[in-house]
DNA sequence: ACAGGATGTCTAGCGTTGCTAGAATGCGGC
DNA sequence: GCCGCATTCTAGCAACGCTAGACATCCTGT
């Protein structure tokens, strides 16, 4: 390959990026209603078919958006277990509620819009797998089920997250839901199986 | 009024009923998406403008259908929940996931699609309220957070639910789940509340 | 019974959407 | 310098939610 034809490589994977990004920042600032694809191409200052040559269609670019999303949460929420070491799960949680209140456009793709990605498969991009990986590690090794832990500790937490944000239940009580939740999905006392 | 008058008005009434429930079915059979007001003004077989002097426009329709729905699944909770004296928070649980998975559609209008419905206010409808209650009612009257107990409840069964509609974690352990989470979140121990 | 008015319904069309075919442009290699 | 290929743009399609104005229908008052 010649010298040239790196050159436009890399031009062509700094555009992707371009579309990416931009695609988030309207989406953070006007809502995804606002983005279209002309809308969209008005703004990486090309014209719509350009963006067909890096994706498939929207519903490609959300995804995008998405999988990116999912690096920023994975860190986010890494950096919040990493910053309590007595108390992860709870900092996790926290953490967890704040990227979806403070980035609703963003969360939105990751979460509620339509989207390409494959989620809980051999093929799940890594991202993905860090971040509920993230949930993972707030359970103790020794716990055989700490998966499932993760999976109803992120539906639970997805389901506040969502259900706040759409004014279905009340933002007032968050604190309190959240400290509930911690108290019960915890698994720092010992199995003690109550027979019941 | 005259007689006619109340027949139209009768008639009306019952086209208003065909709407919501030709929606409905168009949704359950192939999706949100193939709900054009074209294909539904087709279905019950009239022009597209008598739609929009039965609703605001398409958001209420779908607001119209969800309402309906919610008419369901208070009932469909309390049945569960009756048919299980001894087990009434797990019943009603697996009555949930069940509801979401049998009706993805409805599922889908009641708490993904945009909505003008009013929840957890004055003017909520008292179908929302109704299934509310019926989360409520799992839980002791003498339990006094019992209110943020189903809040936080319900809010878990949505994120499973969505979550594994979208195919965000997979069905397979679905029946796990649901006992872990109603393991940890019944109130049916007394308080015992560790100081930690 | 019949004209006039109000009510209800339809046809036709507007602006916008995601997406694409074919023309026009510009670059690299000989 | 010129040809050939890749890239980009202009223009347009079908479908969307929604609405204005024409048409038909029914009720009412004389």
């Amino acid at each position: 390959m010649s010298a040239t034809g790196e050159r436009r490589e890399r031009d062509r994977a700094h555009r992707h990026q371009l579309i990416i990004t931009a695609a988030r920042d309207l989406a953070e600032t006007e809502g995804w209603d606002a983005v279209t694809t002309r809308r969209l191409a008005e703004r990486v200052e090309y014209s719509q078919p350009v963006l067909y040559s890096h994706f498939d269609g929207k519903d490609a670019i959300v995804g995008a958006v998405a999988l990116a999303g999912f690096d920023d949460l994975a860190t986010h929420l890494r950096h919040a277990r990493q910053s309590a070491p007595d108390r992860p799960l709870r900092a996790l949680c926290r953490a967890y509620l704040g990227f979806a209140t403070e980035r609703p456009a963003l969360y939105q793709a990751m979460f509620i819009l339509p989207t390409d990605l494959k989620f809980a498969s051999t093929e799940t991009p890594p991202p993905l797998r860090a971040a509920f990986d993230e949930f993972v590690s707030c359970f103790r090794p020794d716990n055989e089920r700490r998966e499932l832990f993760a999976e109803v500790l992120w539906s639970a937490l997805h389901g506040i997250a969502v259900l706040s944000d759409s004014g279905r239940i009340p933002l007032s009580g968050q604190e309190q839901r959240l400290d509930f939740l911690v108290d019960r999905l915890a698994d720092t006392t010992p199995p003690m199986q109550a027979p019941t």
